[in-house]
DNA sequence: TATTGTTATACTCTATAACTATA
DNA sequence: TATAGTTATAGAGTATAACAATA
């Protein structure tokens, strides 16, 4: 029976953009955890929060919109926010079955100080990157966004 | 009450590298999914073929360290790629702890076909993309791998 | 003692169908 | 009829602890 082979590889995988773009969110996206796991915050609450903060009032299904997120898996990530009092549900009187969402002086401070974090978390982490590289993974990035 | 603002947009979130990377992997992974479909392989099972096919008698461990997924987790991944009938495992004799994982003539079978079609899936993915433009966005995503 | 594969478990993420209240 | 929010649910992805067999 033959031994395992020493010299192993992801030769394949390599040549796929795909492949590549997987593994470098995982570098990004666990070292982000560990940067807001203080704030009891992961990266989809702090998404929402930073949305409501930027439009307040900004309805669910809006925020499914534009974070991609079906609506369902938005309701408990909103419950999440507004039980720890960093948002609020206030009934928009206009239509009564929407709901804008708004921070609360204490989500803005909490949101504030997050930011700054995730700022300088990835000031850290892309401290080896010129601006000019960010502004080109950037730009790749957004093409592929808009490829569909 | 206010009704729900008409300018939203997701500008502060746009400022991260982290958040552009998410969706832009969004993107590429449900349009991979539906390449995979038809091959009854999801991106982690496909990736998992590809790696035993290129680096036969590979172990489960080396396996999980390759592809960055928890040893419990590929259990089930493995499973169901034997069950399919496309990898055997073999125990090693030289450390009975171990077993080697191999393609099947079936797997092997799936496999070109199913690389054939993710080849191309890339292919027309990023058929707006030049040669340097690929080049350049695998070096940027490369480095983030390697940054910790 | 350490390692390989495994079981069990739990939490998060994601997707779909269907309900209610309102429009 | 359609929309906003919601409930229920199920499938994936991910992480940790602990076990049996073997080194």
């Amino acid at each position: 029976m033959s031994q395992a082979p020493t010299s192993k590889n992801d030769t394949a995988l390599r040549g796929f953009v795909g492949y590549r773009l997987k593994r470098a969110m995982n570098v990004i996206s666990s070292d982000l955890a560990v940067t807001l796991k203080p704030f009891g915050l992961r990266m989809i609450t702090f998404s929402a929060l930073a949305m409501i903060v930027e439009t307040r009032g900004i309805r669910l299904s809006q925020l499914s919109e534009l974070l991609s997120v079906e609506r369902p898996n938005l309701v408990a990530i909103v419950d999440e926010l507004q039980k720890r009092g960093l948002i609020e549900r206030k009934r928009d009187e206009t239509d009564r079955r929407a709901y804008g969402l708004f921070p609360t002086p204490t989500g803005l401070e909490l949101f504030s100080q997050a930011l700054a974090a995730v700022q300088h978390h990835e000031q850290v982490l892309f401290s080896g990157f010129s601006d000019d590289d960010i502004a080109q993974l950037t730009q790749l990035l957004a093409r592929i966004e808009n490829i569909s």
